[in-house]
RNA sequence: GGCCCGUUCGUCUAGCGGUUUAGGACAUCUCCCUUUCACGGAGAAGAUCACGGGUUCGAAUCCCGUACGGGUCACCA
């Protein structure tokens, strides 16, 4: 299995979320460098779910990462939701695999048993802690003072395994020595050993911690490359140091910068996004417990790809003035090394722009589509498929989401249920039915009805009363669409149609 | 607090020792287009490259320190 160095083996990465909640954009993030590594190195992508904490189990994350993983098209080529030869992909279901390695370590003296309790354990840091020492830890100076198979005689400690008492593993890190690794983004990092602990390897439920875990799941799941969050640099030591028990050849590591929060300092929290107005997930979460619903971005109308787009961005460029990328571009022009070393504030107003951009590139099919989709929820009749395209093509120049064709062109799809008020007070006089009652009769007259013979009555009329466009106009668009703004009312008129129209004017009429 | 990582316009960033009067995008502002709103186009403003020392003929780019920010210090991941 490692006789091929580990550069000359085809790349193969993993994604290994725990389900302790739900997934959060820094996790989508990270699942997509990592996909994007894979696939332009024609590698494989693996979902591997890490869930060997039983306590911090919550029902539904799993499936929600499985979906908005989905969502966003990064489909993994193995793993857990789609299987493969290295199955299960779920590490509490590889539960007695772990012993094994553990079981190696302690053998070649790079592990040993611990007894201490949870409780004697917290007593000893709060006694450090009053004495002045803040960071107590279980290394090689203290250990020798607790209870351990180092310290306790050999058949005291055959006599506690054998009587079943709770015990943990925990690495036996060398008392001074300098571990260095390359991070593939960051260079260089070098940590002394006398800064790292004995981790708890194997906990006392018999589940390893992720340190163990994840070492021997990547070795098992021949994974060639590490890409995860920066708060994960701190025990990338132990994990070389792990790797170098066990005789293994590490992986390579990258450690991506983490998303920050827009306002104040640190980093992007579960917690920062509704407060501030983005949602934070990538689909929304319904939170059993409390009832609550955090917003997701599939649910707030973002398209996959213009969120994966952004996200992209967040932390990384292709070093040219290229913005706006699709998933396989993103492939193509991706570069592991050229990430960013610094956290990225996330800025929502980007984000929409990275929607605009899709959106507007959207075919009128799909845009229509969407739209339709839209209406659905709303409970909006839908009309036929090809006034739906042109109505979808026509509101298009002033949406940022989908749901903003809908929210600014509602007129196109009923009358409108009231006037602005404001323009009414302002654009709306006594006059105006009887001006807009001559208008709709010569409408009513014309041979065919459409947007360039509406406009030439319109103008028409204008030159022969010697009205101003800005004193007729908006009253004829108040009477059409409710509002003032909007595409051409012309346009809007043809596509309603002349019956449509002429209603809507004479409506308008009576009721102002 | 210890350890580790980081620091270029408000934000995301380009930049890898000379081509830089530091480029682009978002946001902001102005103008044009449109007798509406947007879209689009043009332009403006916005960064003494955190600070201080080196190295060098020459530094945003290399080195060292300081400051600030972040991460991490569990039988959580």
């Amino acid at each position: 299995m490692n006789e091929i160095p580990l550069s000359a083996r085809p790349v193969r990465v993993r994604f290994a979320p725990s389900p302790t909640g739900p997934l959060h954009m820094g996790g989508v993030r990270t699942a997509l460098y990592n996909y994007l590594f894979a696939k332009k190195h024609g590698g494989a992508f693996l979902l591997r779910i890490e869930d060997t904490d039983q306590a911090r189990f919550v029902p539904g994350a799993e499936e929600y990462i499985l979906e908005s993983l989905r969502w966003c098209g990064i489909v993994p080529d193995e793993g857990q939701g789609v299987g493969g030869p290295h199955a299960p992909y779920r590490q509490s279901e590889r539960k007695p695999m772990y012993r094994q390695y553990a079981q190696q370590l302690l053998d070649s003296e790079h592990a040993y048993y611990a007894f201490d309790t949870p409780e004697e354990l917290e007593a000893i840091r709060e006694l450090a802690l009053t004495a002045g020492n803040p960071n107590w830890q279980y290394n090689s100076i203290t250990r020798g003072s607790m209870k351990n198979s180092l310290t306790l005689p050999a058949e005291e400690v055959e006599r506690r395994l054998a009587s079943g008492e709770a015990y943990v593993v925990r690495a036996k890190i060398p008392r001074n020595e300098e571990v260095k690794f390359q991070d593939i983004i960051r260079g260089w990092v070098s940590v002394h050993t006398l800064n790292l602990d004995d981790k708890v390897l194997l906990k006392g439920d018999g589940m390893p911690t992720y340190h163990l875990a994840n070492v021997v799941d990547d070795r098992l799941m021949d994974i060639t490359h590490v890409i995860r969050g920066e708060e994960w640099l701190p025990s990338a030591p132990l994990h070389i140091l792990l790797y170098r028990f066990f005789q293994w050849e590490a992986p390579g590591f990258a450690h991506l910068p983490l998303l920050l929060r827009p306002d104040g300092n640190g980093k992007l929290s579960k917690r920062d996004g509704d407060r501030l107005g983005f949602p934070v997930f990538p689909l929304d979460w319904h939170n059993s417990e409390t009832g609550e619903t955090a917003s997701g971005y599939r649910e707030r109308g973002f398209l996959p790809e213009a969120f994966l787009n952004m996200l992209a961005f967040l932390g990384w460029n292709p070093g040219d003035n290229r913005e706006v990328f699709s998933l396989a571009e993103l492939i193509d022009a991706f570069q592991l090394h050229k990430v960013h070393k610094a956290g990225a504030r996330f800025d929502f107003e980007k984000a929409k722009w990275f929607n605009q951009q899709f959106l507007r590139n959207l075919p009128p099919a799909s845009l229509a589509h969407l739209l339709k989709d839209d209406l659905l929820r709303r409970g909006v009749a839908v009309p036929a498929p090809a006034y739906l395209e042109k109505a979808a093509v026509l509101l298009l120049d002033r949406a940022v989401f989908s749901s903003d064709l809908y929210e600014n062109g509602s007129y196109l799809f009923h009358a409108p249920a009231h006037y602005d008020a404001e323009m009414m007070s302002k654009k709306w006089t006594a006059d105006s039915p009887a001006r807009l009652r001559i208008l709709a009769e010569r409408f009513a007259a014309l041979p065919a009805f459409s947007a360039e013979a509406a406009e030439g009555v319109f103008k028409s009329y204008l030159t022969e009363t010697g009205l101003g466009f800005g004193i007729l106009g908006p009253v004829l668009r108040l009477a059409v669409n409710g509002v003032t703004v909007g595409p051409s009312v012309f346009d809007i008129m043809a596509l309603l149609g002349r019956e449509e129209s002429l209603k809507r004017i004479h409506a308008a009429c009576d009721a102002n």
